[in-house]
DNA sequence: GGGATAGTTAGGCACATGCCTAAGCATGTG
DNA sequence: CACATGCTTAGGCATGTGCCTAACTATCCC
């Protein structure tokens, strides 16, 4: 069992690994593209790609496993809907990661600044 | 073979699709956030994980081939270092989806400003 | 030069993934 | 009521993934 070496629990988070794999097939980071502009039906979705259905559909159901997108379902038609959320805990993991390598950066900078200094 | 629906080739991009997949496992991820912290050597980044070193090393060479992660060989040792554009290319599709719902969102709020004006 | 250290390569295994077709179900329409 | 539409379920197949052990190679050190 892998121990933790980064902050926080995030790094090992059930969630993040999911949606980091559902946004590794580029079938699906075109649905969540698509539903950044508005919720969609299935037959909405799946129009603009070369794929039977049953697979295309798949594809929803690993987004919806993900929590990138929800679904309700009127008669026989079922929309899509972006849920944020998840993307947004994308955007905090890649925040820490940025503070964390632009800290490493300062800190040689001001070695170097340091290194200079003394060279006088 | 799909078409493109979103904004950009971005998508599409098979450089995402291997950086998601590399940043999918809590093992890669946990190794990116060491290596935000400074370049480190493959026995240094394989000591926290309960894993066969050739088990290891594979991951890796996932980081390693989707470009977040590069390495020099000196004598025995391997040393690897944070490559950090791959993570800037997420940030920037992020950055690009959040502007689209926001835009929608936006829109939204406009449109029913619009019809509380039309009822007074 | 022999042993230790650091890492690599090869092959295997169980399971996951991403596609397919076929068949079926629920709902809507003329 | 028969047909159309939207979607679901089932099963299959080829390939990929994530782990393992065993054996090996390259480099370092006493």
């Amino acid at each position: 069992m892998p121990k933790h070496v980064g902050e926080g629990s995030g790094s090992t988070d059930a969630a993040l690994d999911s949606v980091f794999h559902a946004l590794s097939d580029p079938t699906r980071r075109q649905v969540v593209e698509r539903l950044g502009q508005g919720p969609a039906t299935t037959s909405d979705l799946a129009r603009p790609f070369d794929m039977a259905l049953p697979s295309f559909t798949q594809h929803l159901h690993v987004l919806e496993r993900s929590g990138l997108v929800t679904s309700e379902k009127k008669g026989r038609v079922r929309t899509y809907r972006l849920a944020t959320q998840p993307l947004e805990r994308v955007d905090t993991w890649l925040a820490v990661q940025r503070a964390r390598w632009t800290r490493r950066l300062d800190q040689l900078d001001a070695l170097l600044y340091d290194l200079k200094e003394q060279q006088r």
